[in-house]
DNA sequence: GTCTATACTCCGATAGAC
DNA sequence: GTCTATCGGAGTATAGAC
């Protein structure tokens, strides 16, 4: 995985996927560029057309990864938030930040409109298996109907898209709000839209601690 | 301003102004380009760059403006939502989705990172009184203290932020959501984030109706 | 498989004519 | 106040050497 001698990489391919998530979570998806890509790796701006067509296809591999990671990481967030369905699925949305505070990949990146012309069945995988575990969360927490799963769904993302957003934007001050913070105010919020308010609600109004 | 001669226009600075809203509202600020504004006014790359000194300038005049309009229509919204102080807040968040989805020019204009540095006391007063307002709504609620008064501003436009992305994303399929649809939606999730669960909630899952 | 070199496009910004 | 013309920079992508 190091930089090698001469001029060759073990697997560039994988490297550029690897590279590019750290561009996007410096620059962001509006920065983003191949060369850029290239650049931090130290090679030049025409390897990565050897792996990747062009600058779609490379994203797209991208958004396949961010979508597997960002799955991966919604069921460990569920699994440690307990057996309360609400919890669950509440939880899905701290997964939410800390994943696109660390990778700069969010639904930005999986589900960019720029892919979806694009014929990538890994990638298209990917994103189904991410919006299905995320529909089973909801569905959990029993909703009426199959639509009113995907209404909690979207409002579980949203939430956690606009803490997300807020604090990429510099909403925040950064030097107030870490990533956990800003994940912790955004299940609190989520918790709250999920709650059917009846038994055992103690939260006055939104806090963090 | 002036007179209209020939190619001239009355008043650019104005129309430039206008202009970057309908580029933002297509593009993104992502794409935002002068040289995009200049060309839907049908003027030369060259004009803008006698009213502003640079792109950032002409940004934060954006910003400005944006923040002014902004303000105005979450005031409309919330007095007509009534008197209760979490409907007039959670109105605020409808207000934000039906601006941003009409001038493409939301938080990530109005705060936009590369207009910090920026001395524009202008856009400062217009961001400032948009804060104000919104802190005002906030306090009406009933916080238990300024901070919380903060925390409620922050997840209402957590909400309403994270509600207009995933639809300009193109997360929402746009033939089923309309701008008021999503609106809709996020001052549902933005009334449940702001109320506190006691007396009189019906709602058991998010719903539009 | 990676390099160098290059063509092309777009943008930001400036100079000078009118 | 706006135009034409132009420079410099960055990005995408290709061609051909090694």
């Amino acid at each position: 995985m190091s930089a090698n001698r001469g001029y060759h990489h073990g697997d560039l391919r994988a490297a550029l996927i690897s590279a590019s998530f750290e561009v996007l979570a410096e620059c962001g998806l509006q920065r983003f560029s191949v060369a850029a890509v290239a650049r931090r790796l130290g090679v030049s701006s025409a390897a990565p057309y050897r792996h990747f067509p062009d600058r779609s296809h490379l994203l797209s591999a991208v958004s396949a990864a961010a979508a597997r990671d960002l799955r991966a990481a919604v069921i460990a967030a569920a699994d440690e938030a307990g057996g309360d369905p609400a919890d669950r699925l509440a939880a899905a949305a701290g997964a939410y930040v800390r994943h696109v505070a660390r990778t700069g990949a969010g639904l930005q990146v999986i589900y960019a409109p720029e892919l979806y012309t694009l014929a990538d069945d890994a990638r298209r995988e990917h994103t189904r298996a991410l919006m299905t575990t995320l529909l089973d969360l909801a569905t959990a927490t029993g909703p009426a109907s199959y639509q009113d799963a995907v209404l909690l769904v979207e409002a579980t993302i949203a939430v956690a898209q606009g803490y997300t957003t807020l604090w990429s934007d510099g909403f925040f001050s950064r030097n107030d709000s870490s990533a956990d913070d800003v994940a912790a105010r955004a299940v609190q919020a989520a918790r709250m839209v999920l709650t059917p308010p009846e038994t055992g609600c103690s939260n006055q109004t939104v806090r963090i601690d």
